[in-house]
DNA sequence: AAATACTTTTAAGTAAGCTTAAATATTAAT
DNA sequence: ATTAATATTTAAGCTTACTTAAAAGTATTT
């Protein structure tokens, strides 16, 4: 399957993760970059090829074939991240970048070997879970957002959910990274804000930051 | 620049380093697999690119851009197959196949990633050259093959130049590797077939073997 | 040197993956 | 419930990278 289809699948896999029901062509092609007619068009022929269901109008739904197919590409970005990150200390953003390209370009093979020289870890340097060779996801994530946290409480960073440059170098530089350990001193309910700590460092973050950023309490 | 232009233009910068002015459209196009017809095409296309020059039944000649263009895709190739087979201990036949694949999605920092990593070598697994970052091949190579060789004299393994699957497979059962001592037993002058002593063993290979294996010879 | 074989080139056509513009349907707002 | 705004679809067209078939040129053989 080519580039495009593989992407395509992909960001429809994505769009279902979040926005639930909004998966329609042109949300996808919002994220790919391409005309809503270029995705109506594809999302056409991958029903032929029984990736989704297509009826106009309608939202798009990945096949169990397709799913697989999203979840086989998914797999490989998220190894090519960890493995980049462990073997080259490259930025968050960087290993993305790259990422994204190799993934398309990756043997079912050569994945395995990653995965294997990295103890086939469950999770990438984001924090996002790495399927399985089978395509399954099978580690259940019940982590809350930090606009969610209570004041008070301490928690480890377990998502940064973002393909943003800038915020990837902020999180760089202030520590938030995935596995590292946080209080959370103040809710600002008014401004939804929230005050942390960090190393001993004191940090604000607004709304924008507080809604990508995952992390779990500790007990 | 596609992958059909980065494969011509290695495919091109390849062949004349072989078969010297054999470089026509046909047998460009029996080293990609598609027709006759189309190589011409694309040679006259990257005419307009300034990759290379193209005149009506004469050889394809790349320009510096074209030359430098191909060094580059080398270059991530032979880095890619450093990388795999060390990182991965991946057979010959393996990390090929992978980088032929990987060469063209590797950004060039990350292709520096990647020689640093390795303590930037100028030889691949297989013995072939590494360009440097500006596309610069600086080694020199003084090799001879095997068939070349004389009997008594001993010599190290310097390029295993071939990409059969089945050859790597022997050499790889056999000790034929990148810096092994092999010792020359005796040429078969009438059969062109040699005999060489390695690891104690004793293997005789004959010419289609013998051409393709290059050794240093130690003083 | 002519005839034959082989290559290269031209021409016409195809599939993938896009584009823009216009038509049609859906959703939101009054 | 209409109207207005927005999204989707259709239609026509483009580029890239191929294909096959025929025409034109080059190379080889006798």
């Amino acid at each position: 399957m080519s580039v495009a289809i593989e992407n395509f699948v992909k960001a429809i896999y994505k769009n279902d993760k979040n926005d639930g029901k909004n998966t329609k062509p042109g949300n996808i092609a919002k994220k790919l970059g391409i005309s809503n007619a270029a995705a109506t068009d594809m999302a056409k022929k991958l029903a032929i090829k029984d990736l989704l269901h297509y009826e106009k109008y309608q939202p798009l739904q990945l096949t169990k074939k397709g799913e697989k197919m999203a979840l086989n590409v998914v797999r490989k970005h998220r190894l090519w991240e960890a493995f980049l990150f462990k073997t080259f200390d490259m930025s968050l953003h960087d290993i993305h970048r790259e990422a994204e390209l190799l993934e398309h370009e990756t043997s079912d093979f050569l994945a395995n070997k990653i995965s294997d020289h990295l103890g086939n870890p469950k999770f990438d340097p984001h924090g996002d879970p790495i399927p399985n060779a089978e395509g399954e996801i099978t580690t259940k994530d019940h982590s809350i957002s930090l606009s969610e946290t209570e004041e008070g409480k301490s928690y480890t960073i377990s998502r940064l959910m973002s393909d943003d440059k800038e915020f990837f170098e902020f999180c760089a530089q202030n520590g938030l990274r995935y596995g590292n350990l946080i209080e959370v001193v103040k809710q600002f309910s008014t401004n939804k804000m929230t005050q942390l700590k960090i190393n001993s460092n004191t940090i604000i973050l607004n709304k924008d930051f507080t809604s990508i950023i995952y992390v779990n309490e500790i007990n």
